[in-house]
DNA sequence: TATTGTTATACTCTATAACTATA
DNA sequence: TATAGTTATAGAGTATAACAATA
């Protein structure tokens, strides 16, 4: 409670009080920094943020469904059509409407996206590592485990 | 790399495999999860995500210059101006073109802005409390100080 | 010439609702 | 009637670049 007189000149000298306890900030803040490592990592490429875990996943559960993979990833119908139909365009998956439910999409990966995957797997999985953010090894994992019930409700299985 | 033979049906049993350990996706549903709660916790009002961190800071600093207290939120100057109109046409914050430095636009909070702020910070700093997300105080504690490694990068002052 | 803030434009992700086709 | 996916539209946040006023 230190309204300061004169207000700061200086970004770090500024007083956030109990914002530095506030996990609706803090996270934005990390994402946005994680959004700005993501840009230098893969500048030049024409990568977007989403397609990766999406390429990923679809290839760890080929013939996955379009809602299933947009339910596991927090991809909402509407932009999971768009987000997998630019893919389709690049070539890099497959749609198949299977005959047993002909409303529903699966989606596996070309030869191309496997190549497209293996390409730019290390860059994405570096991507915010502990050494570049000042964190050891074992803050890296415990905030991996603590963002997991964060990230899925406890609802996941999380080795 | 154990391929299903069968697609899973079911998001619970899908592999992401080191997707677990990715940063990049788990800050995203993590945050994604938070825009969740915030619109269920703020529902009826129109405050939106970016407007509370704004009244709180300018509240503690009251005089901040508009490029300060972007660089502190991490809000790029053309957002700000946008940000800060629209507080502004809401009748919460005052701007003043100080006479040291005409270019530049100092910060602060109305009577208005002031009771705005009370009535609405405690849901604000409830956001994800611990309780409702599985985590212990003790967790809670650690994941913020860990968040805040991340968000300020060692810079900022976190007590 | 550099800095502060503004305007204009575009892109990503998200949200909602209306729609088609299938079940 | 319900579900899977699509289309259309909108909003919040971010990014960039060009600009005006001031330093």
């Amino acid at each position: 409670m230190n309204i300061p007189l004169v207000p700061p000149e200086d970004p770090s000298t500024v007083d956030i009080g109990q914002l530095n306890n506030s996990l609706a900030l803090l996270l934005r803040l990390a994402q946005v920094r994680m959004y700005d490592q993501f840009f230098v990592a893969f500048s030049g490429t024409d990568v977007r943020p989403g397609e990766m875990t999406v390429l990923w996943t679809i290839d760890l559960n080929p013939g996955i469904k379009q809602g299933v993979l947009g339910r596991v990833l927090s991809i909402k119908p509407a932009h999971a059509t768009k987000l997998i139909q630019r893919l389709v365009d690049a070539g890099f998956i497959e749609r198949r409407v299977p005959p047993e439910d002909r409303r529903s999409v699966r989606l596996s990966l070309t030869a191309e996206g496997r190549g497209h995957l293996e390409r730019h797997r290390e860059t994405f999985q570096n991507l915010y590592a502990a050494a570049d953010i000042g964190l050891t090894e074992a803050e890296h994992r415990a905030l991996l485990k603590l963002l997991r019930k964060l990230a899925f409700d406890g609802a996941q299985a999380c080795p």
